[in-house]
RNA sequence: GCACCCGUAGCUCAGCUGGAUAGAGCGCUGCCCUCCGAAGGCAGAGGCCAUAGGUUCGAAUCCUAUCGGGUGCGCCA
């Protein structure tokens, strides 16, 4: 159920009618109609822009068409009144039946309420966190990881067939640094003296790593070349990487569909095939790239490179895909995996990087439009940083100092649910305050404890109401008529009859986080009618005998369901009680 | 030099494929617990939506330019 496409396609209805009636020209585009809540709820439940929209292209004055649309809209029963204010908006006010009965589909439908078909079944894959797998995560991935899990949810929940891929980066030189590492902690094992140079990494990670493999191959490889164990160090030491990022990322409640390995690119030909595909649409050329203008590098020498026109699709110029001594640049596995995903059939894709990353938006569409031929879109959403703070005071992160913040941090100190939460309270290509202290703290400035301070308010009132021996089942809540006498509850309904328009719109937008921000003003609705019940009892939603109780606690009941279900989309536990 | 992102209340930020008098929290002022959870709520003060043009019935929203901040710019992934 969703209140604004019923009321939009009356509208659409009434301008049919006219239509038919020679009081409106046939032939109009009605795509631009729509319905909204208005912003001042003085103007009614719900206002349409129809005339305004309709007045250039039906040659007529919006004051004139919104007259007749109001006139045919007033016979509908769901219409209690229609007017015309402003420049042309036609005010809608709803009958009290229409509140009662969406009070009542939101308890029949439970968590569905607010899907949306939307998506049509569209597969999109979604790629997020793909941290190089050469240590433990640390909170920069955590946004990217928590922000792309709930865009996945999100667009399920609109009725995207979805897929979560994370793409292992363990083709490059950083896995080799990664092996030797490990090396060095497996001399150290067999109680060699060992020293960490530049270009290895000396994290206390790699301790147990080094200590499994000597338990794996004993003292095979000590005193050994490279060329003896570099190759199998370093799928052992890739393969713990990743058995450490999925137990971090489960800790943080993101599960993947699919982890797709960068090195099963290489030596396989599908690098090359991906290329050729580019290559017969005529995109791959020897060449020549100028040097940057304005900050010419010290050391730039002109230099011949294989290079992917990517200039024919949107990009700036265009870029080299193999390196001057024929090896391929990262840019080309990163071709050969979008590649595949087309491949593979997906609609649309989704990819979610470090807004480091941000240089390579442009190529990444471009490869994508090439190898689709334009049919599959990408969006690249860029997450900013994430600034950490201790009571008010930047916290800086130090591996020396040993203050290096993981992500496994974050959830030991605060939980999953307040991280989660919290890093979707702010738009990603903002950076956001990440404060250890604020974002436990129990009061409204809290946006995390305020939404779930009003789903435990209405579950101590489910519970009280219980207790007293209301039949508080949705079954039996459903049944009911509901209470929805009182301007304040129908504010409340109307910010519930929005759900289903939000999902939508986040869905649309690819911006999970208009999610967290509706649950801040349903939970402030919610806070609002709660306190006013103190001056005012008929507004409590426990009331003398369980009939009246049951008539009012449909509409509580209800507010609980967007929020588990908006929670849900997050990735929060909505939860009963707050301690 | 070029590209992308950002610029909204003193502070931190929302703001709908363009809609009416631009919102929330914090901070400031004044109120509300014999009453379902006051860990809340109500009211008030506080704005040139960076600036200047443009598009149109209508612009914080779209376009152009400028200013300010961030990120990135061929053999690093």
């Amino acid at each position: 159920m969703n209140l604004f496409s019923d009321i939009r396609a009356l509208v659409i209805a009434s301008i049919e009618a006219l239509q038919a009636e020679g009081a409106l020209p046939e032939g109009l585009t009605l795509d631009p109609v729509t319905t909204e809540p208005p912003r001042d709820p003085a103007h009614g439940d719900m206002a349409t822009n129809a005339a305004m929209v309709l007045a250039k292209p039906a040659r007529a004055k919006p004051r004139d068409i919104a007259e007749a649309l109001a006139a045919k809209l007033r016979a509908d029963d769901r219409i209690a009144s229609a007017e015309v204010a402003g420049p042309g908006f036609l005010n809608l006010r709803l009958a009290p039946a229409v509140w009662q009965a969406l009070a009542t589909a939101i308890l029949r439908q439970g968590d569905s309420y607010g899907r949306s078909e939307m998506g049509k079944g569209t597969r999109v894959n979604v790629e997020y966190v793909s941290a190089n797998p050469t240590g433990p995560m640390h909170v920069g991935h955590a946004r990217g990881a928590i922000v792309g899990d709930a865009m996945a949810s999100l667009l399920a929940y609109a009725g995207y067939d979805v897929t979560r891929e994370y793409y292992i980066n363990d083709g490059g030189a950083q896995v080799d640094v990664l092996a030797r590492s490990v090396y060095l902690r497996y001399l150290e094992a067999h109680g060699r003296e060992v020293e960490f140079a530049d270009g290895t990494y000396p994290g206390d990670y790699l301790v147990p790593v080094g200590q499994a493999l000597k338990e794996k191959v004993g003292d095979a490889y000590l005193d050994q070349g490279e060329a003896v164990w570099l190759s199998e160090v370093r799928s052992f030491a890739t393969e713990a990487m990743m058995a450490l990022i999925r137990d971090d990322l489960a800790a943080l409640g993101v599960h993947m569909d699919h982890f797709f390995s960068e090195k099963s690119l290489y030596g396989t030909g599908r690098i090359e095939s991906a290329i050729k595909d580019l290559d017969d649409k005529g995109l791959i050329y020897r060449g020549t790239l100028e040097p940057p203008k304005g900050k010419t590098p010290e050391d730039w020498e002109p230099r011949e490179q294989t290079l992917f026109r990517s200039t024919a699709h949107g990009d700036d110029v265009d870029r080299p895909i193999m390196k001057s001594d024929g090896s391929w640049t990262y840019f080309a596995p990163d071709i050969a995996y979008h590649y595949d995903k087309v491949s593979r059939g997906f609609d649309m894709l989704i990819d979610i990087f470090g807004a480091d990353h941000g240089g390579y938006v442009k190529r990444m569409k471009a490869a994508v439009s090439a190898l689709s031929d334009g049919a599959v879109p990408l969006d690249i959403k860029l997450i900013q940083l994430v600034k950490l703070y201790k009571n008010g005071e930047p916290f800086k992160m130090s591996k020396r100092a040993g203050t290096f913040v993981t992500l496994r941090d974050v959830v030991d100190m605060v939980g999953a649910d307040v991280a989660r939460f919290h890093m979707l309270t702010r738009k990603p290509d903002a950076a956001l305050d990440f404060d250890f202290d604020k974002v436990v703290e129990q009061s409204k400035e809290n946006p995390v404890f305020y939404v779930q301070y009003a789903h435990a308010r209405i579950c101590s009132v489910l519970r009280k109401a219980g207790a007293d021996g209301v039949d508080v089942s949705d079954a039996a809540l459903a049944g009911v008529t509901p209470d929805m006498g009182h301007e304040a509850e129908r504010a409340l309904a109307a910010k519930l009859a929005d759900w289903p328009r939000q999902v939508e719109i986040a869905a649309r937008t690819h911006e999970p986080h208009r999610i967290a921000t509706y649950l801040s003003e349903l939970a402030a609705e919610l806070h609002g009618l709660w306190n006013r019940g103190n001056d005012a009892p008929e507004l409590r939603f426990l009331q003398e005998d369980a009939e009246a109780s049951q008539r009012k606690i449909v509409l509580a009941r209800a507010v609980s369901i967007v929020i588990s279900a908006g929670l849900g989309i997050l990735g929060v536990t909505p939860v009963e009680e707050m301690r």
